[in-house]
RNA sequence: GGCCUCAUAGUUCAACGGAUAGAAUAGGAGUUUCCUAAACUCUAGAUCCAGGUUCGAUUCCUGGUGAGGCCA
């Protein structure tokens, strides 16, 4: 459990208050901490109802008696009131200066050397018959962005990719290619890879749809025709040739994929996200089997008498599950089975393996996860499955077959457009060049999308607007950016001043309001970053950098900083408006963020 | 059929079992001789239903309704 500095003060003499006033203390976990609502006076508030077995008084005693000690011995507790059980505490401006003070000296984001331990994070899984999506991006940004925490947080990330290369969607894409391609190319066409390839797959479908109702015209049965039709017997034909290592088909399929892999990198680039690895399919999907065989033979799996092997699960409140089939061939989860043992071979001293995959695969990988125990391996313990929610839309649930499907690149192609449109309309970019506009618009562009898809909780379900989402006011990437850039032409301001010699934030200053506030969500800003690291939740951190640049904004508003005129004063807000920045850009940065000098 | 999620202002999202449930957006009213108005201020508006546990339930439990997913 994450201790702020403020509640490493506050706890020890809290329980030694206990221990003095009650003679007896509680569970240094059972007392909760919380900021003090705006509407009393006070910063942190302590619940005391909890503790009223132990001091055997009523709740007003008890919080006044523990009010009075924390007076008595804590330096930084200024005084206090209480109101029903709420023992509400007020911070002298002593202790937030001198925060303040540390912080601008430091990274307050900053975790402690503890050492971390090498994490992997797979976050992409494309299949390569298909261009990438709006599900594809909350995904990758997500993965992305707790790896970026994690990796803040101490760890060492490795950052990889599985791509779905091979089987029966990437043959038929090849086969409408070849029959309806005439040689074409992402160079002849001018289309991206990953949309050509994707476009002979649509054909595919279209061609197959026509085959299967002249066969239903015909007289056969719709579930027979669905099987017989031509173009499919000629996918599964070419998949079998696959399997062969038949050079023509595989030097079909190394050019396809060669043209997936380009379009999909393009995007993955302006997407500001990368791999350190990735692993193919078509590598992988023999893996697992001597492993399952393995097992088999250690009694972990059983065989049925068509000479299928299972797993069962029953015990743990799950099925049986098939894990080779009675001809002896793999399925995903045997596949998945001998890569994850690949891994930590090939990375000795992963201490945790996490998969950013939707939540529709919530049972495959308890179920994967289940079995790696079984088999004995320590590791196991470390995995984890990042289960995140659909992407809606307001149409209902995005299908490719409807065309109803939110394209990747179009979508970042729309968000800094209207970055564009919005920046060109304010025209506060005097001197920028095109080539900064056009880099500047991307930025902003692509944090409102991003933003937009991080700041929601990943596990749950969410609806994506196109309207709303491209909004680039309130609650949004856009509006932090502006703050961070509104404080960077403080600083240059500042330094454009004469210096006022040393001048340090002095300890005996009343704050104002608006000041405290910000002091305090700057404050809270490690514990919110340890519990993203935690819980990986990129959206805490998402909603606290809002909060706080929205308390900045208020702060900015009503309170000069380079107009005041007494030179500690104008130091001090300075120095605040820094370590907002400074926290800020950090914890967009968590987020795959950045956030410009000027907008 | 079995299992797993989810349900909060008109809408999109917040809320370790804690005080009068917060934001944003859309609606209404304002703020620019002043450090960037992509901002700020004010205003109106919500916990699906019924039980239970608890000093206290949006949160935990049971049942129902509705939406989604997984396994065949």
């Amino acid at each position: 459990m994450f201790q702020d500095r403020l509640q490493a003060q506050l706890l020890p003499a809290l329980l030694a208050g206990f221990q003095e006033r009650f003679a007896s203390a509680p569970d240094a976990k059972a007392v909760g901490f919380q900021p003090t609502r705006p509407e009393f006076e006070g910063d942190v508030t302590i619940n005391v109802f909890p503790f009223l077995k132990i001091s055997g008084k009523g709740p007003e005693q008890t919080a006044t008696a523990l009010g009075e000690y924390l007076v008595q011995h804590v330096a930084a507790v200024d005084r206090f009131n209480v109101v029903k059980g709420f023992l509400n505490i007020v911070i002298s401006d002593a202790y937030w200066i001198g925060f303040l003070r540390e912080a601008g000296g430091r990274d307050i984001l900053a975790f402690p050397p503890t050492g971390g331990g090498k994490v992997m994070v797979e976050y992409a899984s494309p299949n390569t018959n298909k261009p990438l999506h709006l599900g594809h991006l909350r995904n990758i940004f997500l993965g992305h962005s707790v790896s970026r925490i994690l990796q803040a947080a101490g760890h060492e990330v490795v950052k990889v990719q599985v791509v779905n290369d091979r089987g029966i969607h990437i043959c038929k894409s090849m086969v409408a290619w070849r029959k309806f391609g005439q040689g074409e190319t992402p160079e002849s066409s001018g289309l991206k890879g990953d949309k050509l390839v994707g476009k002979y797959y649509v054909a595919f479908d279209k061609a197959y749809k026509e085959e299967v109702a002249v066969l239903v015209a015909a007289g056969t049965v719709e579930e027979e025709a669905a099987k017989q039709a031509p173009v499919l017997l000629e996918a599964q034909e070419m998949l079998r040739k696959w399997e062969a290592n038949d050079p023509e088909v595989r030097a079909l399929w190394e050019q396809m994929n060669g043209w997936v892999y380009a379009g999909f990198n393009a995007t993955y680039a302006r997407a500001g996200v990368d791999f350190d690895k990735n692993y193919y399919e078509s590598n992988t999907y023999v893996l697992g089997k001597e492993d399952v065989l393995k097992g088999l033979e250690k009694g972990v799996f059983f065989r049925k008498p068509d000479g299928s092997v299972w797993v069962d699960n029953t015990a743990e409140g799950l099925d049986e599950k098939v894990l080779l089939r009675a001809d002896g061939t793999s399925l995903y989860i045997t596949q998945d089975i001998g890569t994850a043992i690949k891994r930590v071979e090939e990375f000795p001293g992963l201490s945790r393996m996490i998969y950013t995959v939707g939540n529709e695969q919530d049972y495959h990988f308890k179920v994967l996860f289940l079995i790696l125990r079984k088999l004995g391996f320590a590791w196991a313990d470390g995995l984890f499955h990042l289960s995140y929610g659909m992407v809606d839309l307001p149409s209902g649930k995005m299908k490719s077959r409807e065309g109803t499907v939110v394209d990747a690149d179009d979508l970042i192609e729309e968000m800094v457009a209207e970055a564009r449109a919005t920046g060109e309309q304010l025209s506060k970019l005097d001197g920028f060049s095109e080539q900064e506009k056009t880099a500047l618009f991307e930025m902003i562009g692509l944090a409102a999308l991003k933003y937009y898809l991080l700041k929601v909780d990943p596990k749950k379900r969410m609806l994506f607007d196109p309207k709303a989402s491209i909004d680039l006011q309130g609650h949004t990437g856009p509006f932090i950016q502006y703050t961070c850039a509104r404080i960077n032409s403080l600083l240059r301001k500042a330094g454009e001043l004469p210096a006022p010699a040393g001048q340090q934030p002095s300890g005996n200053r009343q704050l104002l309001p608006e000041e405290r506030i910000v002091i305090k969500l700057l404050h809270q800003f490690p514990a919110v970053l340890h519990e993203a690291a935690a819980k990986l939740e990129p959206s805490a951190l998402a909603n606290h950098a809002y909060e706080l640049v929205k308390a900045y904004n208020t702060f900015y508003q009503s309170v000069p900083v380079l107009k005041e005129e007494e030179e500690a004063l104008r130091a001090m807000r300075l120095a605040l408006s820094a370590a907002v920045a400074a926290a800020t850009k950090k914890a967009m940065w968590c987020l795959g963020i950045e956030v410009p000098e000027r907008m």
